[in-house]
DNA sequence: TAGTGTGAATGGATTCACAGCC
DNA sequence: GGCTGTGAATCCATTCACACTA
């Protein structure tokens, strides 16, 4: 099957499958089932044998899957069994946090620059164990050429964010994470995710208010 | 039409309609359609009307949309015309940035409280004009008591991120945003929303390998 | 003319149910 | 008995198309 006929939901669940089968293996378990993935991650067991089928066969009928021989598999479907190193725009708060942040690497990350326009902000060091050194946007360039940088995560203002992205790909950027609250307009060919706090505390405010009122009315 | 029957990825979209909307008026515009809010986010125009029409009759035919009375209808819905107060479990890089982040309060979210239990994070100040100094789990109940607390935040690590949750959940928190990297179980009616950073960075991964393989193979 | 609101039609994704295998 | 892989059936979401309104 083609990678861009498989749904898009089944991809997102791919991840959590692959962070529980992780899980999984720190357990010392060796081997588990479709029921027991899914029950460990809230889906039902057969959601979990139709997202793998569409990547081919992956277990033993009668037995279930063993593990590491899934986790290998699946980290080649995500593109994550080779190492990407990525750049990261903004070195505020939020950017210091991620820079900080160790648990990229043994996902398949590694930040190999961090950038910002703020003179109080450049030659500062981030993240003393990694030597990450905030540069210049003037670097980015040579940076992503010289570590074949596909990704990038933005953590700069709204304000500046297109521009920053159109910035980005211009140099041969194909995939952003974007922390800023503004929706990108980029080609077709560049990937975009978004995370945006705001966004996810108002469907918890919705959840919740809804919660509420279905409480206070008849059921 | 209930809140519980409303599809979960309208509720989502009514987030972005809502922080474009306020872009609008930010820009001066005081009325728009549903094509031109769609364009602006990517979906079609139907797709937009469908989703306000859920909650009732928005706009006016010939007309379009009066901006600032969709934002104050938007706002009621998602709940947040009114302020939540929040409180945010986890001192360490990601929860200071949190803590730093100045777009929550426009946005309907006041942080009250900062909770670790780490001693070298206790007593610190994070934020200087919130005022937010980081104290112990101990207090946790008190705070959540005192500022009718219903939303939390959890930015600890993934062995401990359980733990926290059940605590929280135990003294009433109702809606979790979890950051760590981990499926948090809780009962039915506790609201959880999950950021993943590896996770998104993972999906961006999938979707360049695949670009990159269907440009290698004939199309 | 420009644009909403909405039933009907389409298109996707999830769940069911079972044949086949260990 | 336990479990996978998968067509068929169901369920849900999006898009279409148009009656209606300003």
């Amino acid at each position: 099957m083609k990678p861009d006929e498989i749904p898009a939901p089944a991809v997102r669940r791919l991840s959590l499958y692959l962070r529980q089968l992780e899980e999984f293996l720190q357990q010392d378990k060796h081997t588990t089932s479709s029921r027991e993935l899914g029950e460990a991650l809230g889906f039902t067991d057969a959601q979990v044998r139709k997202d793998f089928a569409y990547f081919g066969q992956f277990g033993q009928p009668g037995i279930g899957y063993r593990i590491e021989d899934l986790v290998t598999r699946v980290r080649h479907i995500l593109g994550t069994d080779k190492t990407w190193n990525v750049i990261l725009v903004g070195a505020g708060h939020l950017g210091s946090a991620l820079a900080a942040y160790r648990g990229f690497e043994k996902k398949g990350f590694r930040i190999v620059g961090v950038f910002d326009n703020d003179p109080r902000l450049t030659g500062t060091v981030l993240n003393a164990e990694g030597g990450l050194r905030v540069a210049g946007m003037s670097d980015v360039a040579a940076v992503v050429r010289e570590h074949g940088v596909l990704l990038a995560i933005i953590a700069v203002p709204a304000a500046v964010a297109q521009e920053v992205a159109d910035f980005l790909v211009s140099v041969g950027i194909m995939g952003v994470l974007n922390f800023a609250p503004v929706s990108l307009n980029v080609g077709r060919e560049v990937a975009v995710g978004d995370v945006d706090l705001a966004v996810h505390l108002e469907q918890l405010s919705f959840q919740i208010s809804a919660a509420m009122n279905s409480a206070r009315l008849p059921g």
